[in-house]
DNA sequence: TAAATTTGTCTATTGATATAGACAACTATA
DNA sequence: TATAGTTGTCTATATCAATAGACAAATTTA
């Protein structure tokens, strides 16, 4: 399928082992390869790329490090399959919903809260005006005890004055909006794209640097289309995949 | 707002022009300078993200080969704003009607054709046997002569033998489908990830290596369910964002 | 046991990346 | 017309990235 033939850019900004790494990554979250599966000798790698063997180590010794991938001498390289997460996105997507019976434990921690001023985007999104009052939450979604998100949310300061008290009580959004009156709300827009992760998703995420985030800009509103959240989160592209069903 | 303070990551495998151009395409997406706007000059931005001169000269020089920016001596460095195209996605998406309003002029171009047997994913996803013959187009989307899209389609051989003329004819996946008798379609399932661009898409797309893909794979069934295509988009993620809007 | 295969380590060399400083060229402004 | 501010060019140096070759160490297979 792709990515299996298409070959290395050199003087790009980004190192060939890297974009190696990226290629072996993608290959295991493709499923090329089985769980436990021994990867292909480093000399194999290192003509399909074409590049010089040490290059293929570099690489290799990236994702051993980062826990992908394990390497026995004599033996071979073997992958320690992580298989990427299928996070669902629709108008209804709860985190805690999402993810059933993919992993076992899941829950959201929040990082960090603080209040401030509503820039342009959010005051707009928000429905308040430029300047007003709003709370900002800083979370990190995690399953099974990997970190799968970060996310930055921001509320209406009036209305859910307390929220993030709420929120590091019952670590989860739907509940903390509970507390508020809401009982059900929908996702009304969501906008995607993606970028390298910087220093904060890579110290939240646990990821190695040079990875890449997907972002999703979302708006939640009520029932009747009041807007009550906005928030910005990222997901480690490594690991994690987001679904679009229809009808949801 | 986000990407303002994170700091620049050293010996990650992206080098550190790289990221400063990054970061900076970013801000440009974002909408933090105006149309024609100045950036801080270099020495500012040398000390912003804590590097060189001229580190950020060749991070600026990136830029300005790919048309993002204009430098002029003694003056500054100015934007030549390329806003990012929003592309919707749904469950009644179509590349023509999905740009409206933000494009004057677009059409895909069929790339090349082929005929070749079904895998695993794609079998599955049309619900032929595993080896029948599919037909694979390559395409390109295009808005006001410039690349937004590259996608890989494949449809069932038998049930689409020609389509590959009806395409290069109409330059339209709708257009095509109606000749097979096929009125309306939906976009059943999407499934979305983000990955480094491959040398393929970075010729295509007329990006810069380095640069960072949307993926969308997703299979388009007719009003009653059945499956008729399967395809693999890759979208820039530096010129295009996919938005999802409630109701699609 | 011997041979083949595969990962691990070492040395050496080349080119790209990043830092540092100095000064030229050009523009806008006081 | 000075002066300050900005981009452009040059030299020099240190470190990282990539290539190249050789051999050691461990495992599997004949």
């Amino acid at each position: 399928m792709t990515g299996l033939a298409a070959s290395i850019e050199r003087r790009n900004g980004v190192s060939l082992w890297r974009q190696i790494a990226d290629r072996i990554l993608q290959a295991i979250a493709n499923g090329d390869f089985a769980e436990n599966a021994a990867l292909p000798p480093e000399m194999a790698l290192a003509e399909r790329y074409g590049v010089n063997r040490h290059t293929v180590r570099s690489a290799i010794a990236a994702l051993v490090q980062e826990g992908v991938l394990k390497a026995e001498q004599g033996r071979g390289t073997f992958v320690l399959s992580r298989k990427r997460l299928s996070y669902p996105i629709g108008a209804r997507t709860r985190f805690s919903t999402g993810l059933q019976g993919q992993t076992s434990e899941r829950h959201i921690a929040l990082l960090s809260s603080s209040k401030e001023p509503a820039g342009r985007r959010i005051a707009e999104a928000l429905g308040i005006a430029r300047g007003a009052a709003v709370i900002r939450l800083e979370t990190r979604g995690e399953a099974d005890g990997h970190p799968v998100s970060r996310a930055t949310t921001w509320f209406d300061a009036k209305r859910f004055a307390g929220i993030e008290a709420a929120m590091a009580e019952t670590g989860s959004i739907t509940a903390s909006l509970k507390r508020f009156g809401i009982n059900d709300y929908l996702r009304h827009s969501t906008v995607l794209s993606a970028r390298h992760a910087d220093a904060d998703d890579l110290a939240a995420l646990d990821l190695q640097p040079g990875a890449i985030v997907l972002v999703t800009i979302a708006v939640n509103v009520t029932l009747d289309g009041q807007p009550i959240q906005f928030a910005e989160s990222r997901f480690p592209a490594e690991r994690v995949e987001l679904r679009l069903s229809a009808g949801d």
